[in-house]
DNA sequence: AATAATTTTTAGACATGTCTAAAAATAACA
DNA sequence: TGTTATTTTTAGACATGTCTAAAAATTATT
């Protein structure tokens, strides 16, 4: 059995692999998890030990198949529980990160597997990230950042990298939501920002914000 | 704020204070959580300086009104998710406990008073306990215990004093749930058993059963 | 009321998960 | 390639919540 901050390691670990590849540094995951490096090496090894990553001194670490398998049961979780507290309990889609960060540790596998039913076996959860089923499989979404597109071209809005309150909000204040079409009109190159249309208006966006959401073209 | 720990120990004092009045011992606490005496002791100092309960060596402790209103929250909290559990995930009113005691402690008003609201401001749960509104009011139900019932006598099944998934099974394999008619045909004086007549068929229940259902007469 | 039994508390220990500060290893650069 | 900077690890500490064993207080018994 694994404990919660044993989860929010496996959890963690398992987002930086999926952006970055093998061998995940343990100052990226102190920033990730929000603990500082040191704490990070004990439960790296502890981890080790319990064979669910692989850890060489100084060589950062890579999740094992068992490893793999608890980070996304638990990742299966937090989005289940997003979209229940969205579709049933009228959350709106930048309140239910947090709640989710703590209904995601429940133990009991009838729970979750009822809560999938509940909800028709969803796919995707309020953010457009995909659902891990039973089995842990999921469909990879097809998608690529805003801001790697040039002028004139568009794309469908499917999804956020950040899902803090903060920006969220920002994006509701755009309506900037899942399904809009989003135009490039045109791209600063002194600061890559971008002037978008969406909804026919004409609004510019930093590339702060276009490196957090997603687009299928 | 209170942690898992702080919050079952308030809990289960609230619990002993229902059934046996004021100064809860320290062994009664330390069997209701599961701990050893000397960990009680801690926890209840701990407690005292936080103002949640009033402690003299020696003499037991008893809730502040502060001490009060968290336990009832997290019993609000408890019950609602049974219930939610039963209503809308297809538990059986035996599998909910131990999912409940994890869920009773995730914090967030409005997931709570939303989960209320889903489930249409609710006032039992599967047991047949009442679920503290919003501002902590219940209405007290009316019962008393089968055992206290003389021969001829009958009442209502209302509640249950234990929600242990075996004793919860047995009731269920003798057709006895929330709702029925209960008459009592015949006491043992010996041990106390009770012989009666529920769904027009006879049976015979132990002293320790009689001790675990409540009655409305 | 004195002694025995029980309950409760204290003292000291341990596991978990965290931290700071210092040491060691790796990476960067000039 | 040697020196500096950065990253990572080690060492030692602390808070939480638990334990065992022993001491102290209360309660029960004769």
């Amino acid at each position: 059995m694994f404990t919660l901050s044993e989860e929010n390691y496996l959890k963690a670990i398992y987002h930086l692999e999926a952006f970055s590849g093998k061998g995940i540094s343990t100052n990226a995951i102190a920033e990730k998890v929000d603990a500082k490096a040191s704490s990070v090496t004990d439960m790296v090894k502890k981890l080790a030990d319990k064979e669910v990553l692989f850890y060489k001194k100084y060589r950062g670490v890579t999740l094992s198949d068992l490893g793999n398998k608890i980070a996304i049961s638990v990742i299966r979780k937090h989005r289940l529980w997003e979209l229940f507290l969205v579709e049933k309990l009228n959350f709106s889609w930048d309140e239910v990160h947090d709640v989710a960060e703590q209904l995601e540790h429940i133990k009991s596998p009838k729970l979750i597997n009822e809560l999938d039913a509940f909800l028709g076996f969803p796919k995707k959860d309020p953010h457009g990230d995909p659902i891990p089923d039973k089995e842990g499989k999921f469909q990879k979404i097809e998608k690529q950042l805003l801001s790697t597109l040039d002028e004139k071209q568009s794309g469908i809005c499917v999804g956020v990298c950040d899902s803090s309150s903060e920006f969220l909000k920002y994006l509701d204040n755009n309506n900037i939501s899942l399904g809009k079409k989003i135009e490039v009109l045109s791209k600063e190159p002194f600061d890559g920002s971008l002037t978008i249309l969406i909804n026919t208006k004409k609004i510019t966006i930093s590339k702060k914000i276009s490196n957090n959401i997603y687009i299928q073209s």
